[in-house]
DNA sequence: TATGAATGAGCATTCATTCAT
DNA sequence: TATGAATGAATGCTCATTCAT
């Protein structure tokens, strides 16, 4: 006779399972920020998860599927942050967005781990396609944003631009990532200089050719 | 009896030393850029270099000593390029660069390895202080090059904004880097769309604020 | 209040205690013979059985228990195949169960179990006991078996050889598991051939030495 | 300038190769026959070798390879036995042979070792092709000496019987591993007596039909 | 200078076993 | 009685580094 659980047995395993992935993918950002993908090992993990090495392989398969979906929950929170920049003033956004990480902040995108993901992308086919959806996604994301933004603008000039701009977006929000790890304390009104050199003619309205 | 080497001897001895460090270096930048700092192995680098592992360790105190070094060349290498660059037509050298990349081109930057660096000094102070150095370094040499082909445009805007704009011209060029690491098979088009966006007004004489 | 069983009640629950270790034990047969003592996993055969791997420990004390109680349900179903097979032609018989084999068939002497199972003893003091006391007893039961089909030779000859031909038939059954386990696909009328080759000489009268 | 070594450096450094391997082997086969295949860990045998663990990955590529090179050893032995039992009392060299097995006796094929190599054939691809081709090669063996063995008996008769008499050989020969296994310290009057019942109709001249 | 055999600590992963529920 | 999450020691294997030659 197997005994049948009651459904709100399930749904409460359902959850601790689901607290698991979540506790152990906590730890697991932390070390890969800390250390990076390789460096960091299972047993590192799984101390800052509070749990034994074996515990991990019940909610993982291996390590590389811990690193797929910090993978996908870093690209996840990059289209969180652009779908919250929307209406925004995206300059200043940047701007107040540049730095202030710490190594333990799971809300903040981390710039070492886009790095490393993106370097990695290079070699692991997996990576690489996630990060090429996730990548073509927030450029039309961007476009619809830039459409929307153009206050009205409906003409050839603006709509034929937009991708253009979009991408163009997509390089300065990535080379500041880059900034962030290499420069941390970068002076953020230089920063903002900077950022006002360009964004502007990104976001208004399409210059006339004539 | 101590054999004191002549002059010409010591010579040929630190040429050699010399050539021995470079065919290691080179090795070494083929196997990070195919697999990475960590998973690159001291063996594969020996078999790329064609000597035998123990002979590494008498040019380079460990690996960790190799790592610096090709931070230290790819760091020139990038110093160069920006030297090469001056009086020419950046836009289109941007485009012209972007991809191309094969794994064991030591004379260009590789993206990967860029960014995988550019993580690295997120945790080792040696790197990030030469990262630092260079950066800086590198700042001033466009706010010089800026300075140069404003044609005259010896206003204090200009003078003021040089800074701001070099900035700036070092997030999009890192970003490019990124970019070329996730989308090597970007449309070349659609990105010389994109930087002409922005380059000519970061390049192009400052604006009148009136 | 300590509950006092009715005899009843401990009737069933012996009941269900056999029928559970039965469970496991079928389970385990088949994880053996799959996978060898070693490769199956204790997870496996819970698997197997329906259950969870912490209830097989309250019916096993360990896996060596099982592998314990699978020995001993070996030697009994080569003890009951003893039996059934007086009084028939064990040459027959000898080449009709000859392969034949699957992995989950219960009632059929599984050979690579008996091969794994006999390897073991050279190592388990338990196991070593456990077999040896099954082939002095199964020998005992072939010579009485040849006592009783030598037709009424109650000559001195044929009692003595009893015991020799005993461990001869003893032999070539173990032989001929090991040829089962090598040479599944063996020829049967070769094997039917070489069988008739020995066994008249062993199941027919003795031979007068004048 | 990459030195090219003398060839005298070349033989010593191969046999330098040759004598670890073997020492390997040689400790796997104690190890083995002690605790099994799966039992006997790499760290078992490299203690037992008297090298570090990661030495043994030098001269085999995985355990796997050290267990094929185990069994490929013991087929070979029992070919040379075959080899060497040629014109010589069979029945008297079973006997003699039967037992004083030591488990570091690497002269002997082990009992134990054939019982687990044969098990693990049943579930590994490599070995069971391995044994297989052995064993067909044995047979032939054994039919040819049991040719010339036969006296000048060119009937059709005894030509026709060798292959069926060459199995049975080959069943008695693996029937006795496994009671060497099981009961080591059997009665050698008992096994003469035995052997006695069989082999003489097996090496001995063709029944005569008529 | 150069080799490559040797080391041993470290890694990802598995699995028999326990125990709170 | 039954579950299955949790443990942690052990395993096969890798690799930076050393050192006798």
């Amino acid at each position: 006779m197997i005994a049948v659980p009651r459904p709100a047995a399930v749904a409460a395993a359902d959850e601790r399972s689901r607290a698991q992935r979540t506790r152990i993918l906590k730890a697991a950002h932390q070390c890969f920020a800390e250390s990076g993908f390789h460096a960091a090992s299972m047993a590192d993990i799984s101390v800052r998860a509070g749990m034994s090495p074996g515990l991990i392989y019940r909610y993982f398969e291996n390590k590389s599927a811990i690193i797929q979906a910090i993978v996908q929950q870093q690209l996840d929170l990059a289209r969180e942050r652009v779908r919250v920049s929307c209406g925004i003033d995206l300059t200043q956004k940047m701007i107040d967005e540049f730095g202030n990480a710490s190594t333990d902040d799971e809300a903040k995108l981390n710039p070492a781990l886009l790095l490393e993901l993106s370097a990695e992308a290079t070699r692991d086919p997996q990576i690489a396609a996630a990060v090429q959806s996730f990548d073509h996604e927030l450029r039309s994301l961007l476009v619809e944003w830039l459409a929307r933004n153009g206050n009205g603008d409906v003409r050839a000039a603006a709509q034929a631009a937009a991708p253009a701009r979009a991408l163009m977006l997509q390089i300065i929000f990535e080379g500041l990532r880059v900034r962030e790890t290499r420069e941390p304390g970068l002076d953020r009104d230089l920063l903002a200089a900077a950022l006002r050199q360009c964004l502007p003619a990104l976001l208004g309205p399409a210059e006339s050719a004539g």
